[in-house]
DNA sequence: CTTCGATTTGACCAATCGGTCAAAGGGACG
DNA sequence: CGTCCCTTTGACCGATTGGTCAAATCGAAG
């Protein structure tokens, strides 16, 4: 049944460097946006030498997209119900900021993709990632209802999450734009620690504000 | 000095016919993936009658972007420094969030016009936008100085409101996909309360939590 | 009805799109 | 050195792109 043949490491070497070129195009235009000329064009090869390694435009960007999905749902798996729940969240909420950091153009590519209706990923969306989300708002329900963290509705913290930290990415240029020089990422983290503890609530004495 | 003749009333309808279609296309494929023969099918007119109106594909997007960046930055120059702050950042919060619920597609066009590279508004990004935003973050860290809000980056802050609201509008797909049925936006606008609420502060408890 | 400018369109253009193909080049192994 | 297969490419294809143009049509004022 095994008709695979193990790939050449000069295969290996240009499938990668095909990858991180369409990586960077894809997350810059858009699937319609981008043309193979310029994909190859960054890659250093010739047109027919990318469709030597990927049969069409829509197999580099099915591959693309297959090996993005795991590792950006992978910082969600890592939440552990046993932990304390302040903790465990905050630590979900730094993987993700570094995620946003070291990977901008996945990020990207999985922002555009969804701005345009993520017709490619519709089915991961409402099913792997559903459940994944349903699974970890029942975690979260639970230590809200054990009064271990201030009252919440779980999704929409996990929305909120992802909203905060994929915006230092996808919308770097206007953070850039308004902060001027300096890195970002070092004012969100401290912003995103001080804004995520305090939603999370330090105890008791929250429901007697205002 | 004036050349300009007054719009036609045919001309003033297939104008906005033709911006509607174009933001339509535009915020869905991105500059590149939009077309001209899309954007007149949509318009329901001929591509040539399209250049009647507006001598390119650059002219449409451009007119598009203009007239859009005011609107998007209007509620920002609706917060009044007199007012009680955490009140007019409440109502900057809601106005947004609306903003977004009842004008996804030109949420849309600028999230994909930021995350492209912005190359056609980064003068607007660093010039006006840069000085309303410095503006208000005055207004906000004097607030927080008289120990009105809770200390906090107003920068960051000001990040935080537009990533929180727009999320829910250029990520629809996904939040409707993991939520299931019904209106995003009506869960949005209470988490998006509380959640503001506690950023801010009570008052004076909050230093001694943790 | 006629006139004249505003409006609309079919035909067409060069450039670029995704993709094909036959032929040439390269590298490991005998 | 020769062979065989993996790799690379120049030339080319039909379809689509943004844009042009002359001719046809429309609509209001006389």
């Amino acid at each position: 049944m095994k008709d695979e043949k193990p790939p050449t490491r000069i295969q290996k070497k240009n499938r990668e460097v095909i990858l991180d070129a369409a990586l960077e195009v894809f997350s810059q235009e858009g699937f319609r946006g981008a043309t193979l000329d310029r994909i190859a064009k960054v890659a250093g090869l010739s047109k027919p030498n990318l469709l030597y390694y990927f049969s069409s435009k829509d197999a580099i960007h099915e591959a693309l997209l297959r090996g993005l999905l795991s590792t950006w749902l992978d910082p969600l798996r890592a939440i552990d119900p046993s932990g304390d729940p302040v903790e465990e969240i905050m630590g979900y909420v730094r993987r993700k900021l570094a995620l946003a950091r070291d990977y901008p153009r996945e990020s990207r590519l999985f922002a555009i993709e969804i701005l345009q209706g993520a017709p490619r990923i519709a089915p991961v969306l409402s099913g792997e990632l559903r459940e994944l989300v349903d699974e970890t708002a029942g975690v979260i329900d639970g230590w809200a209802a054990a009064g271990r963290i201030a009252p919440v509705d779980p999704r929409h913290l996990i929305f909120s999450i992802w909203a905060l930290t994929q915006h230092y990415s996808d919308f770097d240029v206007q953070i850039r734009a308004v902060l001027g020089d300096g890195d970002p990422f070092a004012g969100a983290e401290i912003h995103l620690e001080a804004v995520f503890r305090r939603i999370l609530g330090g105890g008791p004495s929250l429901s007697g504000v205002n």
